[in-house]
DNA sequence: CGAAAAATAGACCAACAAGTCTATATTAAC
DNA sequence: GTTAATATAGACTTGTTGGTCTATTTTTCG
């Protein structure tokens, strides 16, 4: 059916633009007519693929999401051991394609947001559960349970804390230095591991043949 | 001078009425009027004394930071060792006070409006700089300079990132938790450190004296 | 006390934004 | 090729919101 298919490329598009108009202009400026004349279009034509404000801002966030995701799963598919995974987590989320101040911006924004709108607050939780599951299952081979636990934790949480500064900060962080404070996190939770180093080192060899 | 004291006593009751109401309702959904019925004044009081909108919102910034603040002083005063200091902020921003899901909504809802406003990222800078510096001149006492200025970095990325998980997250981060997280990374960047121990419980004694 | 200054609020205005109504192209289906 | 369905957009409506104008009350102070 060539319907669906526009039907969806136009949601794409429309939630692209929505999400780089959230960049722009943060949430509480954007408009739906802003989004519009960003993706060259009307009002009511994006009005008629979304049905309201509030689902094309959900596709922002969907939108917003996947950049990240598509990275994480082309590293994840081409690790073969548990820090091997762990690194595709860690260096997806420090890429320099996505570790941008623009789209930690936006990524701010819609986060803000997810207290207020129980959608939002859906989206959130499946993006945060899979990332925390990612790191689990691998982290359970590398130490026990227990740990494995607080660790994982521990590292989503100091990822979010990261790009909260690139957002927030005035002269944003740059990537090697967030790399730097992870890879001190790193050291110092599971010192002198050959093989989690070696995995580093893979991992951001085939991270820079795949995304330059 | 009675009418300066007012002056003052007002811009205050409004910035607190505005950071509560960016707690219930979101900074995109707040209005001026909002906060005026939250505080049981005009609309037109409130504008009288901040001159605008934007204003409003930085007495609510600057309330919000106040509240954590002032416990972080009330704890550094009473510090006598560079670990003491370390703790003060620690404890401070993990205390049962403060460590709520309410104030968190509105925290990150502050935030995620600082690239958008000068004003804002004025505010935030000096935030972050002072609880950055606090945190450095103890490290620095502690381990060498580099290094300290690294786990300073990340000890405050990773506080951010769990204020972050309190905000977004469904089910709440509990204090416990968090606290849990964050000495799981103290232990790992200073292991066996006696008089790190030693500090965090002297300090915690009279966090839970001073902040019951 | 009485005038000046400050505090407070009701009514109003202009801008704007979400969403609808209606109309016109464009494409698909028989 | 004609008809039905879909895509797109311009005009309009309705509600909201930041901010102003004006008026009234309260306080200050000589």
């Amino acid at each position: 059916m060539k319907s669906k298919r526009l039907k969806s490329l136009r949601r794409n598009e429309y939630s692209q633009a929505a999400f780089e108009t959230v960049c722009i202009y943060g949430f509480s400026s954007t408009t739906v007519d802003l989004v519009a004349k960003h993706a060259g279009a009307s009002k009511t034509n994006v009005l008629h693929y979304f049905g309201n404000k509030t689902s094309l801002l959900e596709g922002a966030l969907r939108y917003g999401n996947s950049v990240l995701v598509d990275e994480v799963r082309a590293l994840m598919i081409r690790s073969k051991t548990p820090w091997e995974r762990v690194y595709s987590v860690l260096l997806a989320n420090f890429s320099a394609k996505t570790f941008d101040p623009k789209l930690a911006h936006a990524w701010l924004s819609l986060c803000a947001e997810v207290p207020y709108h129980s959608n939002f607050q859906r989206i959130q939780t499946v993006i945060h559960s899979r990332m925390h599951s990612n790191l689990l299952h691998a982290l359970r081979q590398i130490t026990d349970e227990k740990r494995a636990e607080v660790t994982a934790a521990l590292i989503s949480a100091t990822i979010d804390g990261l790009w909260l500064r690139l957002a927030v900060q005035a002269e944003p962080l740059k990537v090697e230095t967030a790399l730097g404070q992870i890879e001190e996190l790193m050291n110092s939770l599971f010192p002198n591991d050959e093989n989690r180093v070696l995995a580093k080192r893979k991992m951001a060899e085939i991270q820079k043949i795949l995304f330059p």
